[in-house]
DNA sequence: AGGGCGCGATTTTTT
DNA sequence: ATCGCGCCCT
């Protein structure tokens, strides 16, 4: 912050060092930015984005692409901080969410209707199932799993069918593997969901790919639009995510102003396509165009033992970009290494340690996280912290739209929505069940595929006896009615509607076991979420005004949503979760556990050197989390797989000088007083969704307000017509309570009113859409 | 059509 | 240990 100039420039840039100054200022042509842990990546990026918009670009022009809904949240909230509402107009998200937009717009030109469905994993194993079922293949050689892997890693690596079967490579593989048919497969898997309307997770890329390959009108259409181009995570794409970004910014003539932010000593995500070459060689691919790099090596999270116990480890790789990262914290405390004799022993010790940390320190629970390489260690650290009444929220395992009763309502959305997803129908036709059985489903099947129709399509034309064909029919008419509720009425209508008449509210409520009422909870927690859809008038940060309340528009949101992505952040608990959800979350301490040899790194990734660096790589992410305190642990024995084994300490334990460690024994006197309240999940292997219905695809913020004195009553309220609602008035909103009009803005339909409500305590200002406002003008 | 039993697998995971 | 799946029996 030495610069003279400092007083002429915008508040936001002083807010930066002189590297990330000049990463947010370098607008025009090709920028890298090589961001270690803790650098301050997500305000250069947003305030590079708000420079362009300050500096007049249209934001309509500027197209951000992450990898999480979270992240492309965070990067909209905070722009709008500095460039206000002009925010929303941003193209800021994930790929998949980005191209299924635009795909949706341009469905006609590669022969999709443009309310396709998206398949889910499952959905695709299913797909895949019926395929091999119907070629009559063994379905453990040609096992789903696999199917869909080496299916998904074609595509990310733009093998289409066609360009499969000239590889022979990949044809010989597969022979070798007694697989030999499985390109059939691929391409019997690519006419169905055509057929269906359907594209799943890696065919938004392919098939934007494709269309902007085979539709130069297309192509030059996006890129005049998306002048500049940001990608977040650039370490994380795949080779086909790297080539439709090169397609939109690399070509003759082209201004590429593209910035891509990213860190290689983060990247983790090997196993699912990632290839860390798209960054190692991101320079020299754009040299021609003048590419610029900063590497933003100032480190503002972490102290220094930390920060250089990470450097150490990290600098055992081979292949990464050389930078050097220093913290800007101090020295801090070194790093706690505990050595238990047992898996339960480690466990142990880390709640002690969490108590320990917590009397000292005066931390909170939340300043807590357990981390480890997979899942099922979680089990031994919640039974510690329930013992000593730590609570605690384990991240990963099933989450709420995974649920099966909540998929099989789903199912009966997308088929009102779009009756050709096969998919949805399978898993419905005869569920309650309606005598519709596996044979006659075979049949439609077969049926099906000769015919070369859908299951609907081909439903009318089967004959399965007169009982079933009575039966048939009557499912037909089911749907059909489905189907015109979901053309005629908003989500919500439609949806509980459908709910009750396809007889899964009475199947689900019939079972009274705890395990049956909790599903039929997250039922109604759906259609709860579904209302909040349709209800919903709060415009949220960053989102541009929609009135489309349909069943359609319903399932478009939810489709590419996780419920990882509506994480509530109040509550004072443990964090408990995998290294790979930790990335991106900072905490002021951390425990890094089960440091063993075949645990982490992972006996998978023994016998190659790339897995190992994938391995390293991951535990510097993991280091790279805390703030203040780290503890690392492995323990000299733990069951797996129901039989206790030896273990030998990680050999990345060996790569950090024993100077950053501190290994004596943390015990001295330990206070066993438990802390905070109890309040832990109910099952050992809860979710953070146990009981928290989903919100809203669209909106989610539905903190109910606290109770005060003007608080409008369901059973009087009579909502003003929204025409009259005028800049300067005193209104009470359903939800918010009495508020202060400050502006309205926008037209017709898409009329949005800011809003003041004193009574909230946190985000006062609402903006609400007047089309589906529920407010009463008092004066 | 559904329940029960036995066998095999079991890293990480957004979209 | 635990869970999911597939097969077989009722």
């Amino acid at each position: 912050m030495s610069d003279l100039k400092i007083h002429d420039q915008p508040a936001y840039l002083q807010q930066l060092n002189e590297v990330q100054r000049q990463a947010v200022t370098t607008t025009e042509g090709p920028v890298l930015v090589v961001a270690g842990p803790g650098s301050g990546k997500t305000r250069v990026l947003t305030f590079r984005i708000a420079h362009l918009i300050q500096q007049g670009v249209p934001p309509w022009e500027i197209l951000a692409l992450t990898f999480t809904n979270k992240a492309a949240r965070e990067m909209k909230e905070r722009i709008e901080r500095v460039v206000g509402e002009r925010a929303s107009r941003v193209w800021a998200g994930t790929f998949h969410s980005i191209f299924a937009r635009i795909l949706r717009i341009e469905a006609d030109k590669i022969g999709y209707p443009s309310d396709f469905t998206i398949y889910d994993t499952d959905d695709t194993k299913s797909v895949l199932g019926a395929i091999i079922t119907e070629m009559g293949l063994n379905k453990d050689q040609y096992n789903v799993n696999f199917l869909r892997n080496r299916i998904s890693s074609a595509k990310s690596n733009l093998i289409t069918p066609k360009l499969y079967r000239t590889r022979n490579d990949l044809l010989d593989e597969d022979h070798m593997a007694q697989r030999p048919r499985t390109v059939e497969v691929y391409e019997k898997y690519m006419a169905r969901c055509k057929r269906s309307g359907a594209m799943d997770f890696d065919d938004l890329l392919l098939r934007m790919f494709e269309l902007l390959q085979n539709h130069p009108d297309v192509c030059d259409k996006y890129r005049q639009r998306f002048r500049y181009l940001l990608v977040d995570e650039f370490q994380d794409t795949n080779f086909l995510q790297y080539a439709i970004v090169r397609k939109l910014v690399h070509y003759p003539g082209s201004p590429c102003n593209i910035c891509v932010v990213g860190d290689d000593a983060q990247s983790i995500y090997g196993f699912r396509g990632a290839t860390i070459r798209n960054i190692l060689e991101f320079e020299s691919d754009f040299k021609n165009f003048g590419i610029k790099v900063f590497k933003l090596e100032a480190n503002y999270r972490s102290t220094e033992h930390i920060v250089q116990a990470a450097n150490e480890l990290i600098a055992h790789n081979t292949r990464q970009i050389p930078k050097t990262i220093y913290s800007q914290k101090g020295p801090g405390e070194r790093i706690k290494l505990i050595r238990a004799m047992t898996d339960s022993e480690e466990g142990r010790r880390v709640a002690d340690t969490i108590l320990e940390l917590k009397n000292r320190h005066h931390l909170r629970n939340s300043d807590f996280a357990i981390l480890y390489r997979t899942n099922a260690q979680s089990r031994i650290f919640e039974e510690h912290l329930r013992h000593y009444n730590i609570p605690y929220r384990v991240f990963g395992g099933m989450s709420f739209y995974q649920r099966k009763e909540i998929k099989d309502l789903i199912a009966y959305l997308r088929l009102a929505v779009n009756p050709r997803d096969d998919e949805a129908l399978r898993r419905i036709i005869n569920y309650p069940r309606r005598g519709i059985g596996n044979t006659t489903l075979d049949k439609l099947g077969n049926l099906a595929s000769q015919l070369d129709l859908t299951m609907w399509e081909a439903l009318p034309r089967l004959d399965a006896g007169t009982r079933t064909n009575t039966l048939l029919q009557e499912f037909r008419h089911l749907i059909e009615s489905f189907q015109q509720k979901a053309a005629q009425t908003d989500a919500y209508t439609a949806a509980s509607y459908i709910a009750q008449h396809s007889g899964l509210l009475k199947e689900l409520g019939a079972d009274k076991t705890p395990e049956g009422l909790q599903r039929f909870e997250n039922v109604t927690g759906l259609l709860d979420g579904i209302k909040a859809f349709v209800e919903n008038d709060v415009l949220e940060t960053g989102q541009e005004a929609s009135t489309d309340r349909s069943l359609a528009a319903y399932l478009q949101n939810i489709a590419l949503v996780t419920d990882l992505d509506q994480a509530d952040d109040d509550g004072d608990y443990v964090t408990l979760m995998s290294v790979h959800s930790a990335k991106g979350l900072e905490f002021k301490s951390v425990f890094v556990t089960g440091l063993e040899e075949q645990l982490f790194p992972s006996y998978l990734s023994l016998d190659s050197p790339e897995a190992i660096d994938e391995e390293r790589r991951l535990l510097y992410v993991a280091i790279t989390r805390a703030e203040q305190f780290l503890t690392l642990s492995f323990a000299h024995s733990r069951y797996r797989y129901g039989q206790q084994r030896m273990c030998e300490p990680s050999r990345f334990l060996s790569e950090i000088a024993p100077e950053h460690l501190d290994q004596t024994s943390p015990h001295g006197s330990l206070s066993r007083a438990p802390f905070g309240r109890f309040e832990n999940r109910m099952g050992p292997r809860s979710t953070q969704t146990q009981s928290a219905p989903p919100r809203s695809g669209v909106s989610g913020n539905f903190k109910k307000p606290r109770q005060q004195t003007l608080r409008a009553d369901p059973a009087t309220f009579k909502p003003s017509p929204p025409e009259a609602i005028q800049p300067g008035m005193k209104v009470l909103h359903l939800q918010f309570g009495e508020g202060k009009v400050l502006k309205v803005d926008g037209a017709r339909d898409k009329r949005v009113a800011t809003v003041f409500f004193p009574d909230l305590d946190t985000d006062q200002e609402k903006r609400i859409m007047l089309k589906f406002a529920k407010m009463q003008i008092i004066s």
